[in-house]
RNA sequence: GGGUCGGUGGCAGAGUGGACAAUUGCACGUGGCUGUAAACCACGCGGCCUUGCGCCUACGGGGGUUCGAAUCCCUCCCGGCCCA
C-alpha cells in the first residue's frame, strides 16, 4: 500500500481538459497550456486524421497561439485509426512532454481515448484483422454469440443482455478476433497502475447554451467551407463508405452530396446527431467523480495551480 | 355552392367491426461499450398504480347502430383536389 502510494505520488502531472464537442475545450487548453509552459495533446478521434478540419472541428495553427499540439494529422483517413494506437502515441508524445519539464494537457472529447490513457486500460494485444472480420460480417449477430460461447463462454456471458443475447456485431466480432487469434480467452478488463495522477478538469455549460452553440458553430462552418472540405476529400479518393464510417459532419455532409437528403435536412440530421453525442459524452464525464467542473477560464487556472503547487 | 378524398399518439404514416393503448419510421429519453468509440448496440416512449396479460382516458367534435367501434351510419368542424 505505502509503496503503491509512493509510487503514485512520484508519478508525473497530467491535466485533462474534458467536456462535450462545442464547449470551447481547444481553446482553454491552449489559455492554460500558455500560462503553465504546457503543451496539448489532442484527444479526439478524428482530428488525428489528415484532410479532416473544418469538420471535425480541427484547431488551426493560427488558433494554437504557439503552442504545441500533439497527434493531430498524424493518419490517414482511408485507414482505420485504433484506441490502441492512440494510447501508444499519446504516452509516448506526454513523456517527451515531460521529459522538456513542459506540462501536458491533455485536451479532447473522445472519452475512450481520454480514459484509455489516463487510467492506463490494458487493451489485448490483438491487431484487428480485416480479413476476418469481413468473413464473420456474414455471421448475424445470433450465430456470431454461438461461436463465441463456444470458445468463450465467459466472455460470452458477460456480453448478453437481460434476454441472453447481444445484436452488438462489432463487439462480439472483436470478442472472436482475440479468442481466434490468441487460442485463449479474453482477458479479464483491467488497468495498469496508473502511469501519471491527472487533474480532470470539465467545462460546464448548460444544455440550451450547448445546443446554441453547436447550432451557430455549424453554420459557421458551413459558410466556411465545410462542404467543400468533403467534397475535396472525397475527390481525393475518401470513399462514400468511409465517410459514413466517421459519423457526424462527414456521414450527413457526405449523404448531401450523394442527393440523398436536402440541405435542410443534412443541417437538421447533424444537429440532432450532434446533440445525441455531446449527450454520449456528458455521460462518460458526468458520471467520473474526479472531473472538476468550471465554468470559467479563472476557475480552471485556479485549480491547476493549485494541482501543480501540491507537491 | 356542388362533388370527392381525407382528419390516428411530438411528427410522418399503418390499421378499416373484437386478439388495439394501437404495426413501423423519425424525434425524444435511459443505458451499455475490452484496438472501428463522432463508431457500434440495447431498452423505454398516453396516464395511474398494488406492475396485473390491472385500471382509466384515447384514433377531429357530437350523436347513433352493436354484446363490442379508430374501424359502420348521421351530423357538425377542419384540410387537399376537382367542378362551378
Amino acid at each position: 500500500m505505502t509503496r503503491l502510494k509512493t509510487k503514485i505520488e512520484s508519478q508525473k502531472k497530467l491535466i485533462a481538459i474534458v467536456g462535450p464537442t462545442s464547449s470551447g475545450k481547444s481553446d482553454l487548453g491552449v489559455f492554460l497550456a500558455k500560462q503553465f509552459q504546457g503543451e496539448v495533446i489532442s484527444a479526439d478521434s478524428r482530428q488525428v486524421y489528415r484532410g479532416l478540419d473544418i469538420g471535425a472541428g480541427k484547431i488551426t495553427k493560427k488558433e494554437q497561439k504557439g503552442v504545441p499540439h500533439h497527434l493531430l494529422d498524424i493518419a490517414s483517413p482511408k485507414q482505420t485509426f485504433s484506441v490502441a494506437r492512440y494510447q501508444k502515441l499519446a504516452n509516448k508524445a506526454i513523456q517527451t512532454i515531460q521529459q522538456r519539464g513542459n506540462t501536458p494537457f491533455l485536451v479532447g472529447g473522445s472519452p475512450f481515448y481520454v480514459y484509455t490513457v489516463c487510467d492506463g486500460l490494458i487493451l489485448p494485444e490483438v491487431k484487428p484483422n480485416a480479413v476476418l472480420r469481413a468473413r464473420l460480417e456474414k455471421y448475424s449477430a445470433q450465430e456470431l454469440h454461438e461461436m463465441l460461447k463456444e470458445l468463450d463462454p465467459v466472455r460470452a456471458h458477460s456480453l448478453q443482455d437481460s434476454s441472453g443475447q447481444d445484436k452488438n456485431k462489432r463487439r462480439l466480432t472483436r470478442a472472436l478476433e482475440i479468442v481466434l487469434e490468441t487460442g485463449k480467452p479474453v482477458p479479464p478488463f483491467c488497468s495498469s497502475l496508473p502511469l501519471f495522477s491527472a487533474l480532470f478538469i470539465g467545462i460546464d455549460m448548460l444544455r440550451e447554451t450547448l445546443l446554441n452553440r453547436v447550432h451557430s458553430r455549424l453554420i459557421k462552418r458551413v459558410r466556411g467551407g465545410m462542404v467543400a472540405e468533403v467534397k475535396k476529400l472525397h475527390k481525393e479518393g475518401l470513399s462514400w463508405k468511409r465517410m459514413e464510417e466517421l459519423g457526424l459532419e462527414y456521414r450527413w455532409m457526405s449523404r448531401f452530396l450523394r442527393n440523398k437528403i436536402s440541405k435542410e435536412q443534412m443541417l437538421l440530421k447533424l444537429e440532432q446527431d450532434t446533440m445525441r453525442f455531446v449527450k454520449r459524452q456528458l455521460g462518460w464525464f458526468t458520471k467520473d467523480k474526479r472531473v472538476h467542473w468550471v465554468s470559467n477560464k479563472n476557475e480552471a487556472s485556479c485549480l491547476v495551480a493549485s494541482f501543480l503547487l501540491n507537491q
